[in-house]
DNA sequence: TTCGCCCAGATTGTATGCAATCCTGTGTGG
DNA sequence: CCACACAGGATTGCATACAATCTGGGCGAA
């Protein structure tokens, strides 16, 4: 059994799907156990097993896989089968890089966009990060590494550009990835309410500024990692690399 | 018979493919027909017709359509079949928008990385882009297109980045479709030799100009389009709209 | 002992069969 | 004449069976 009990939890949700498309909803609970660390990186993610945990075949198995290669959580190699991505320090520094090219047209295009509704949204999340940044334990701290990154997502909501919203999402599922490898647990991993702040450029119409601050946020959440070293090594990449 | 025969044309690969990964060649060859216009924007692509196509089962025909659907290339409903993307002017926006906040940054990065080797290559795809502009004939706009997407690709392929380079290629992939459906045939699409003056200023070492130039044939491919109304409407996507 | 080879088990790659769904055209009733 | 219902055919969704490949251990020879 190479898939450790935590995996159990990803059943939690209602056994009998409506006939609705199994095979994303397995990728969603493959990717939120990623992100939220669950699933270690170099986790191997056989076909048979995850298809006995979510009761369907490996027909449908293969296309959650499949899926998340394509975002980059998962690598999957021929005739070896799919491991959760470990990314490199390069990786994760192209992670940052590409947020902080992407990131900043993203919140200048929000700034004319934000609707009341959307501001309220807002409200809500900001409050909800509040919440959990209080909270103590690591179940709180993968919650609030999630809720962080849906900040950034429903910034790329508002910006109106599905294609950049989906390569968003890409970004911010890759940097919960890399925040769980190599973030200094020390300190607070996106602590600052620089959310908050960055929430109340846009709402004073400022794109400029708010841009501005989200760079300054993405700096000290890279800031905020070690990116010296690889973690562990896990075998076989090792001489892989 | 659906598909015309221009498909045909698809199978000019050694038909015995050494124990290579088949889907993804059949995703490959699938999207340089798509990009070139050979599958026109709409058109269903029949699992089983395409498996015949190309002499494989219906699961490696999925698997390529699956991958071809994740770039946004191919269109999948459920239960009822993948078909040719067919952008709607909105969608044309967004590839647009997404890549002028993108390509700056691409040229700044790649700038700063040019290697001699990289430069010999940039001249040997600007012949190439010269020789086709200078041919007549619809096949020679299409080969083209398909080069002007190439320079944009090398161009983030120097910037070193691969997650953004991913991003490029999907764009790329998008606007050519984009560039088939919206583009006024009459101008020539990508006309005027701007590729060269990117390139002499990254030489140069200006990434700031490189990245200013760059926006500008954005621009103007973007205003060769004619993006008011969408084309003769596909039976059926005319209603679900 | 150590190296190399070979075989068995396990896992993925692919093809195929069946069930479910959707589209189409035909027939029936209003 | 039109609207609706339904049945036939075609296509996709999914599961399963088989083939190809990889992994790891055992055995024998140097």
């Amino acid at each position: 059994m190479t898939i450790a009990d935590p995996q159990l939890t990803l059943l939690n949700s209602p056994p009998a799907q409506a006939g609705e498309d199994r095979a994303m909803t397995i990728r969603d609970h493959l990717r939120d156990a990623i992100v939220d660390r669950r699933l270690a990186p170099g986790t191997k993610l056989s076909e048979a097993e995850v298809g006995t945990l979510f009761d369907v075949s490996r027909t449908v198995v293969r296309a959650a896989l499949q899926a998340l290669a394509f975002e980059g959580l998962v690598k999957s190699e021929r005739n070896r089968g799919a491991f959760v991505a470990n990314p490199s320090p390069e990786e994760a520094r192209q992670v940052f890089d590409s947020r902080r090219l992407i990131e900043p047209g993203i919140a200048r295009a929000a700034a004319g966009r934000l609707s009341p509704g959307d501001i309220a949204t807002f409200r809500k999340q900001l409050i909800e990060e509040s919440r959990l940044l209080a909270e103590r334990g690591a179940l709180a701290r993968r919650a609030e590494i999630r809720a962080s990154g849906d900040f950034h997502l429903l910034l790329a909501s508002v910006a109106g550009n599905v294609i950049l919203h989906r390569f968003m999402e890409e970004l911010v599922a890759r940097s919960s990835l890399v925040i769980a490898l190599y973030g200094n647990s020390g300190a607070s991993s996106c602590g600052h309410n620089e959310h908050a702040d960055i929430l109340a450029a846009l709402e004073s119409g400022d794109g400029e500024r708010a841009a501005q601050l989200l760079v300054t946020h993405i700096n000290h959440i890279e800031a905020d990692l070690d990116l010296r070293h690889s973690t562990g090594l896990p075998l076989r990449e090792a001489l892989s690399r």
